[in-house]
DNA sequence: TAAAAATACTCCATAGGTATTTTAT
DNA sequence: ATAAAATACCTATGGAGTATTTTTA
């Protein structure tokens, strides 16, 4: 009948995190005993048992498990919701839209602030891995996004495919190739998250079961894109990019292959589920119309 | 910095909708002064502004009314985690199956048991216009639906197709006619929501663009079935409905008949778009082998 | 005995109440 | 004058603190 308390559940999931009631409340900048009861007034007003305490440990209960991942989403629900508020009250109408590095939004930028004169848009480059946080914690309203992207709490439409290609160093055996074959590519080590080129992954694994876990063990973790090109140009391993990425980081030192059996790459348009407004709307509608421009930059110069 | 305060944020929508202090604290079952403190706090905490006040009424600004839907968002799902952490609390281990009428989910049921175990499985029959809420709102986990629904918030996978027809009175003269089409229902009175057939809709706004806002005023609100056809046979109107429920509800008042240009309609799994369980997850994947056992009981009886 | 969680109490921030004032029609 | 919201002031629930006890390896 009450309402949910969201401070019991963030410390919930501290206790869930740390599995210690003593680092938590420290974690929380609050005494032990008030979080033995705030925990113990959540499971009361839940009517369930979070976790089994001994005096050597705490567990959490398959109800406990259960929740974690509930109070995870809802707490970022509600930081998002007040982010958004926060900037809606600063500095009115207002949308933050995030894209990949190589993808060209100016067109669909200028579109929707046509239709919607007074609207202030924020764009953002966003990561391989933050792509999708940056989404639901609110930081920004919709994101061009390169797939695969966990669907979890998302809502994506495609708007393109693009050409990927692979980037060897100038030397390697394989430039001597007439035709690359994602098989050729097993042997090398990619220097991306495997889950960013799935069919190269897929290929490994069938070729070496294991190989994935070893293998990376120590590998460095990059943050941008001329970091990889730098451990690619030492011979220390390769990338898979989409070509107008990879294009726009041309240098002499490392070349470019298409992979023949390699499908393009597909561009999407990711909002929050949850969420639905008339400017969201709009630029979903936009993006799709728009989709050549999104890609290459020549569609960007249009009658207007 | 701090939490969100849900109270809060209860109290905002339920002035947002009756746009009056002291309408919106009756309802609450507070004093108007408090609700007033309260919002006055919320306003301050989100460093927005939220309604305009004045002496002859209480306006939404535009934060306000984005504010609106983020907030029955934020509150849908924290209901719904209250509703999920107490029933497994009281009852283990348990997922609720929603189903819209027609639908046979036995096999699939039994499949997901024979998976997980000591899982509690219960089933609920779902209506077309609560197929949704009921998802949104926590009562029940996964449901499978007719398509369209609306996307927002939900996870859909489509599971299987099935031929749709529409159901005529006796001695109707189209019962004549060797083919029906669209064109030829366009005259008729669809006793269900347009959006439920919306290629009946298109066809019809087509013809009469201004018909449906105006024919519909004070047609009943039917509840099931039955009293659709009850309202069929009495030549008051048609409906469009699988083949499958129009079997099921034959009576000899009544003539189904195939619409010769209407693809058959799809049947999905929708499952709230935020949440990812081993359970979901496994009932998806279910769904989509035995998606012929959905639509005809005679893929039920298997090899065990 | 030591470590971890629970209990006992005290304090205070804040939700909620009643009475009243302000403001614009 | 009236209707609507804001302000003033009081009460009490419950969150946070410190000190202490319980429990088990």
């Amino acid at each position: 009948m009450s309402d949910l308390d969201l401070r019991k559940l963030r410390y919930f999931l501290v206790v869930a995190e740390e599995l210690n009631y003593g680092r938590a409340a420290d974690r929380l900048h609050i005494a032990q005993p008030v979080l033995s009861r705030q925990i113990a007034a959540l499971e009361g007003e839940l009517g369930a048992t979070l976790f089994e305490r001994s005096s050597r440990g705490t567990r959490l209960t398959e109800t406990g498990v259960a929740l974690v991942a509930d109070a995870r989403v809802l707490l970022a629900g509600a930081a998002a919701l007040q982010r958004r508020a926060r900037t809606a009250g600063r500095q009115g109408p207002h949308v933050t839209i995030g894209f990949m590095p190589g993808l060209i939004i100016t067109a669909v930028v200028r579109d929707l602030v046509e239709r919607f004169p007074g609207l202030t848009v924020d764009v953002q480059r966003t990561g391989w891995d933050t792509q999708v946080d940056l989404l639901l914690d609110g930081t920004i309203d919709a994101s061009f996004v390169r797939l695969p992207v966990p669907r979890r709490g998302l809502r994506v439409s495609e708007i393109a495919r693009e050409q990927r290609v692979v980037v060897l160093p100038v030397g390697h055996a394989l430039l001597e190739c007439a035709d690359i074959t994602l098989a050729d590519l097993t042997a090398e080590l990619l220097l991306q998250d495997p889950e960013a080129v799935p069919e190269w992954r897929d290929a490994v694994l069938e070729v070496r079961p294991h190989a994935l876990s070893l293998e990376r063990i120590g590998l460095p973790s990059f943050d941008s894109v001329e970091e990889k090109l730098e451990y690619v140009a030492a011979g220390r391993g390769i990338v898979i990019l989409p070509a107008s990425t990879a294009a726009f980081y041309t240098r002499g030192d490392i070349a470019i292959r298409p992979i023949s059996d390699l499908a393009p790459g597909t561009i999407g348009l990711a909002v929050p589920a949850d969420r639905s407004t008339p400017v969201l709307t709009a630029l979903e509608e936009i993006a799709q119309r728009l989709s050549a421009s999104v890609v290459s930059e020549s569609a960007d110069t249009r009658s207007a």
